[in-house]
RNA sequence: GGGCCAUUAGCUCAGUCGGUAGAGCACCUGACUUUUAAUCAGGGUGUCGGAGGUUCGAAUCCUCCAUGGCUCACCA
């Protein structure tokens, strides 16, 4: 950070000196002795023409604006449920509270005691017997109309972003309401919130670099969870039928509009399940969650319709068929797969199987286009090494994942309980790491023994809950859904 | 990592052809007892992102660097 002392532009130093004056005349700038009885928006609520001066109420909050007329004096303050007007008047509340109401500066938090009236203009308004300031503001607050726009700072000071910007106060509490509504919507399904570690000593559950930290007492390097699904798994194993956890995974990747290093997810199993059950789950919970927080089963994202009441199912292969014009429901060697390739311009590295030549296409030429709710079914099992294989069609797996707007929002599958195939799977991810790919699935054993003693069939599904409030916020940007995404680090 | 764009007062932004740095808000002083983007009179508060270079002279032109945005690559 930048030496503070350093950093006082002439409104600091204007505001320091303020507060030096109020500890010359003993007034206190941090007292927190007040107590209010009311918020602003009850006051607003509860108005009944009429009110007499005896009905008085203590409210507290952050000014917003303050307009001074001499001898009596408005303002506006802020709390978490509201903004009201409040009015001063010299002769009311004397001299030397009225001098000190007037030096307050526009970001001090004051408490009020007073009691309600309408101005001529109809506006409901405190009238001050008495204020406290409760909290001396050292620094300006940005524009009063036009907000803070700078996105950087926006970021770096989201403090100030949400003081001053209505909406993205919003948009976060909206965040709030959709995951609690998850959860409500879970639980009433019969799903047990469970947690499980943050850090690995093997990272799995996911194709992702993970973070490496260390622990000291054990001098043992940690993985940072890149997935919770193999401790879910053996949560199965252990006789917890129907689970779910909440919380943040963290992947050391690249950053970018839709990609944050430590990001949320929600992933449940059931027992006794499978992808079919997952798909109606994700639909449901989708729908009852469109419908409960914003009261609508259509949302604007980016400029597109998304009708949630509207979902389509396809296989990959038909995708592929449907937008590229290629069609694999025939292709067996690797051969064929790169010749249709070369064709098409796709790009595959040595040791990509027909499967993943078939992801590739997937990617390259179906992802974007899947704008309505979609499940995209039937993955190669070369790209899904914990799912079950198709018992029709063992090349391919029982396995959807939901696109909307472009987006992979949801991932699930019949989870994989055959030890001996896990480890075969694990085996094969083992082998492309070692060729390089850092990305593939490590050995993990434990996971294998848990296994061997028996998992129940299940289902298994996770959504990518940042990606789902951008899509039901309208915000093209993760950054604007998590409070403090991150930056390179402030430097001076 | 590549390409494009941006960076000027605390905030939001102008700044012409290279010729002494501007506005609104905020802030300070004064006036004003129902204003509400209060109003009126006065006050400019700056390392023009940083470092070099070209030039008599650079916010402006050139190079490099930093940070951010968009985008491509990467990444589920």
């Amino acid at each position: 950070m930048a030496d503070v002392e350093n950093d006082l532009n002439e409104l600091m130093v204007e505001r320091r000196k303020k507060l030096a004056a109020l500890e010359e005349a003993g007034v206190e700038a941090y007292s927190n002795d007040f107590r209010r009885d009311s918020i602003i928006e009850d006051l607003l609520d509860n108005f009944e023409e009429g009110s007499s001066d005896e009905e008085v109420f203590k409210v507290a909050g952050r000014i917003m604006a303050l307009r001074d007329h001499g001898k009596s004096s408005f303002a506006d303050i802020a709390d978490m449920s509201g903004r009201i007007q409040v009015y001063v008047k010299k002769n009311k509340i004397g001299e030397e509270a009225y001098n000190l109401f007037t030096s307050l500066n526009i970001g001090d938090h004051i408490g009020i005691e007073g009691s309600l009236f309408k101005t001529r203009s109809g506006e409901v308004t405190v009238r001050v017997q008495d204020f406290k300031l409760l909290s001396k503001s050292l620094r300006p607050l940005p524009e009063k109309w036009h907000g803070l726009k700078d996105v950087e700072l926006r970021y770096r000071q989201r403090y100030v972003d949400l003081v001053v910007n209505p909406e993205v106060k919003e948009k976060f509490i909206l965040r709030s309401r959709i995951l609690h509504n998850i959860r409500r919507y879970l639980e009433d399904n019969g799903f047990l919130e469970v947690q499980t570690p943050l850090m690995h000593p093997i990272a799995g559950g996911a194709s992702a670099r993970p973070f490496i930290t260390h622990h000291n007492a054990l001098d043992t390097d940690l993985y940072m969870r890149i997935a919770p699904e193999l401790y879910l798994k053996r949560l199965l194993v252990g006789g917890f039928e129907k689970v779910f956890e909440i919380g943040k995974n963290m992947r050391n990747e690249g950053l970018s509009t839709k990609h944050n290093p430590e990001f949320t997810s929600m992933e449940l199993y059931e027992a006794y399940a499978d992808y079919k059950d997952m798909m109606t789950i994700t639909e449901d919970l989708i729908k009852d969650t469109a419908q409960n927080v914003l009261g609508t089963m259509e949302v604007e994202y980016d400029g597109l319709n998304i009708d949630f009441s509207n979902w389509e199912e396809m296989t990959m292969i038909d995708s592929i068929k449907k937008y590229a014009d290629v069609d694999f429901s025939n292709v067996e060697d690797i051969e064929e797969a790169r010749s249709l390739a070369d064709k098409k311009g796709i790009d595959y590295k040595d040791g990509m199987e027909v499967g993943d030549i078939i992801n590739e296409f997937f990617e390259e030429f179906v992802e974007e286009k899947l704008i309505q709710p979609t499940f995209i079914t039937q993955y190669p099992v070369e790209v899904s090494p914990l799912a079950k294989r198709n018992p029709a069609n063992p090349k391919f797996t029982d396995r959807f994942e939901l696109f909307i707007a472009g987006n992979e929002i949801a991932n699930a599958f019949s989870e994989l309980n055959d030890p001996i195939d896990q480890k075969s799977r694990f085996e094969a991810q083992t082998k492309q790491r070692e060729a390089g790919d850092d990305e593939a699935h490590m050995m993990d054993e434990d996971f294998i023994r848990a296994l061997e003693y028996g998992m129940p069939p299940a289902g298994g599904l996770g959504i990518g809950i940042d990606r789902l409030i951008m899509l039901l916020t309208n915000s093209p940007s993760i950054r604007e859904v998590i409070f403090f995404p991150h930056l390179r680090p402030e430097s001076n």
